[in-house]
DNA sequence: CAGAACTATTGATAAATACAATCTTATAAA
DNA sequence: TTTATAAGATTGTATTTATCAATAGTTCTG
């Protein structure tokens, strides 16, 4: 047999469908009639089948012909439908946008990007994942995600990392709690109160739920400046960022808190920050990509939109 | 831009987006890994997108690639389901077989014959249009049917004819009819009684409805003898073949029969032909087709078995 | 840092494609 | 009939395109 058919040969053909003369059909094709000829003979050879009854009036489809057109429009209608739908994907407008972010940046940072990423291209398909850092790395190396935004600096040669910005664990207790236990806390929302890591035990602690990684996070960091939680003098669990926040609001102890959460938070302003020596709060929150592996548009508005934040 | 891209390039992507290699496609492919190459860089800069990104261990599809990708395996499968419909249509297994018949024809002839093409080709759609001479010739001539068998030969020039068969108005009366007229019915029953054109109005008419081809054909051929059916001794008009036959096998009278309805009809052999002189009742049944036109399989194979009937 | 494995590039060659010119055929008109 | 006309088929040729072998360039791996 001939080699297998093109999709020139299927145009060729359903032009003619619709037309009844190969002259016409060359003209509407911008070619010359001999090359239409040409391609519905290859086209009946590597079938085997006669397609055209040729006739002086008008050019007619055999029974053989009848029973390919349908799958000849189908076929040229589904490279029109490849050619179209690249064509969306380019400008931004369809696909998934699929990134994954840790529990700080997917709830506090993320949203908010990808809502503006949204305004810009409706038609776009929006997919956070959010869950503790490793997980979303696997999720990224797995190429289930195009991008990852973590509280840390990943690595990896397989990745490529930006720090975007930085978030701190704040100390956070309302000023009549501090009162309450010996402080004396500053006037100014903005000021905040140093205070050494052996005073610090003398406060109650407001600590989040187990899994929680702004409470691993603040029991290490308190673990370098060598205190325990069983040190202070109350523990109080609470389920979540708000309860927490409420509790220290009420004046029930010392909570830590994200800055970025702490920064959505409505009246975290009534509260005080302790600066304690030592307490080395900052990490960067990261946008992490597989290198080498090209973004979609959306998501490189995306990265675009992430390091203005930056600067 | 450039070329629109063909199938050859989808093939080359989505064997890659199989096996996650370009050598390994080329394998695959029977071709060497730079025709894999250009093929892959000729879909890219004709679509103007990246959609593979190369590396070492695994080569992956880029997002704006897993946008194609889909589209690409639809595009080549509807190639496949065309050559496979074109397969199956010219071993006669598929596609419709469109025939019509002018009313005995259509009625006495076509059906077992189609029966027979379809027992060879169980896939076969079938579908008979019955109905007068001249609408079934207006149904060939627009293409909705691919054969005609009708009782006249065709005239024209674009249409192509070949008797099969010939088909003979039988006169019919029951024995006990005759001698109640004061006829004596041979003892055979396939003997023929001569009968003067005279004294067959002696006789009563027995005709079929209004409208009906036999009715029409046996007052023509009537008339060419002289005789109106109201010169007959009385007139029974009743609907359908069956019923002027079960009438005439009651005694009722002489009828109209084609012969090839009365070769179908039970109990037509208790009548005795009535042979009137100047009565020519032969008729050649027609196959008649579409000069120029391809037949399908399907359809030259009917033509076959109906020719080998006029042999 | 060298080797291994993969893709990109290059240049020569073979194949296909397209066009212009011409032939053949079927229909319509004289 | 003959002739004119229009459509598709055919042929020859120039051009483009596709393919492959050889090779260069890259990127991981050990």
């Amino acid at each position: 047999m001939e080699e297998n058919f093109g999709l020139r040969e299927l145009e060729a053909f359903v032009t003619i469908a619709d037309c009844g003369s190969f002259t016409e059909a060359a003209r509407r094709l911008l070619l010359t009639q001999p090359t239409i000829s040409l391609r519905i003979s290859s086209l009946e050879k590597s079938l085997a089948a006669k397609l055209l009854d040729r006739s002086r009036s008008r050019t007619r489809l055999t029974p053989a012909g009848k029973a390919l057109l349908p799958h000849a429009l189908a076929t040229l209608r589904k490279r029109g439908e490849a050619m179209e739908a690249i064509r969306e994907f380019k400008e931004g407008r369809k696909g998934p946008l699929r990134v994954g972010g840790s529990s700080i940046p997917g709830a506090y940072l993320l949203p908010k990007y990808l809502a503006a990423v949204q305004d810009r291209h409706p038609g776009l398909e929006l997919q956070l994942q959010v869950g503790d850092t490793d997980t979303v790395l696997a999720s990224l190396r797995a190429g289930e995600i195009e991008l990852a935004v973590v509280g840390r600096r990943a690595i990896g040669r397989d990745l490529q990392t930006a720090e975007i910005d930085k978030d701190r664990v704040l100390a956070l207790a309302a000023p009549r709690c501090l009162r309450n236990h010996g402080f004396r806390p500053p006037r100014k929302r903005a000021a905040s109160l140093k205070v050494a890591t052996e005073e610090l035990t003398r406060l109650p602690l407001i600590l989040r739920e187990q899994g929680s990684a702004t409470r691993d996070l603040a029991i290490k960091r308190l673990a370098d400046c060598g205190i325990r939680p069983a040190d202070f003098a109350s523990l109080l669990e609470v389920p979540g960022n708000t309860v927490a926040l409420q509790a220290a609001l009420a004046g029930l102890g010392l909570t830590f808190l994200s800055a970025l959460a702490a920064r959505e938070a409505m009246g975290v302003g009534e509260l005080r920050t302790l600066e304690i020596p030592g307490f080395n709060s900052e990490r960067p929150i990261t946008l992490t990509r597989l290198k080498g592996r090209t973004l979609s548009p959306a998501a490189m508005e995306l990265v675009r939109l992430l390091s203005n934040e930056s600067s």
